[in-house]
DNA sequence: CAGAAAGTAGACTGGGTAGTCTAGTAGTCC
DNA sequence: GGACTACTAGACTACCCAGTCTACTTTCTG
């Protein structure tokens, strides 16, 4: 009587599936039934893989840190290098899921700390670092003018999302990925960052 | 035996005050109990005045916008002007109430999308407006590039804000207001839109 | 077949919440 | 004094939720 068709597929990851989905969804206080539904898992099924509702939230936003992490591979000329970069990050920042599991983890930051931060820590910063380093090399290089990496690199990644990223979070917007704003964003970047021209 | 000395402070003002703090602090699932505790009154009272606690959110939500906005005088040369509101624009932003207001509104922004998209627009969206009419003065007045000038208004506000804001909220960190950076972000905006030295 | 492992349905506890209602108190104006 | 207004304390309804517990079924394994 029961479907024997339905691969059962892990219950741990089917559970994981649907938390991530609903927590994105509705934020936190999603209650535990709607998670174990969605599942199509029993509650106490859920209570037998993870002991609370507060250690499957953290489960959740460790896993999705990573999917907001772009690679940075230094290949090409510098111009096409940042526009890779740029291109990918805003579509995995300003997607639907990115921005969700943003807003939610902002909205719980009081409620969970140290969660907070390590996302930070894991996501956005790990991101500038990796980004720094590229534009110290290219310093370096002489093909930018020297400067603190640290402060460009922020400048850039702040260029490329503030705006809608905060469109996206207030507004719910879901059209942010007008696609010749990178290139936009890299020029301005390349002029304020370019080698001459130095500031009296 | 009532306390007499206490200024009564019109009770719809108190009401305002304390659940403008309480929903800062907590969210607005803090509840309407501690609302009116804090304010010193009966729930009832409160319900005498505000028809629900959805109405008393979108009062305190569309007086705090009002908070967040900054004049932008165009007195003296165009880099001071910028760095007074670059330092004004920081510091109403990156407060502990403006992180705070900001952050309820985000994690909220599903559950009252008019409020939030109103939110946005009379927020951050006026902000880039007018600091983009005061740009394509300067434009016009050859003391910057042609260029968007809501395109350049958008970068000038996303170097000023988006990382120590992102910090702030996620991270919950409250010295984000190191105060040489609106100088180094003004000298990096001016170099991107300074005149002369075209793209290709 | 026996027993372990995993899942299921649903009752139950203990707690919290928005909003209503009632009965009473204190001050104010005529 | 009488009526009116604002406020108060607290009971009460009707929910919703996290987490536990129990009794049951299925499935795999030795």
């Amino acid at each position: 009587m029961t479907a024997v068709l339905e691969v059962p597929q892990d219950t741990r990851q089917r559970l994981l599936d649907a938390a991530c989905e609903a927590f994105r969804e509705e934020g936190y206080q999603v209650s535990i039934d709607r998670i174990a539904a969605r599942a199509q898992v029993a509650r106490q099924t859920l209570y037998n893989h993870f002991p609370s509702k507060d250690v499957l939230f953290a489960e959740v936003v460790q896993h999705a840190i990573q999917s907001v992490l772009v690679t940075l591979d230094g290949d090409g000329d510098l111009r096409s290098t940042l526009l890779a970069f740029g291109h990918a990050y805003r579509e995995k920042v300003l997607s639907p899921e990115g921005l969700a599991i943003l807003r939610t983890v902002m909205a719980e930051a009081p409620r969970f700390p140290k969660l907070a931060k390590q996302f930070f820590r894991q996501g956005p910063f790990t991101t500038r670092q990796r980004l720094a380093a590229y534009l110290e090399r290219a310093m370096a290089a002489g093909i930018l003018r020297q400067d603190d990496p640290d402060f460009a690199a922020e400048m850039f990644t702040a260029m490329l999302l503030d705006f809608d990223r905060q469109r996206g979070l207030i507004d719910l917007q879901t059209d942010l990925l007008k696609p010749t704003k990178t290139a936009q964003v890299v020029d301005c970047f390349l002029r304020a960052f370019a080698v001459g021209k130095d500031m009296p």
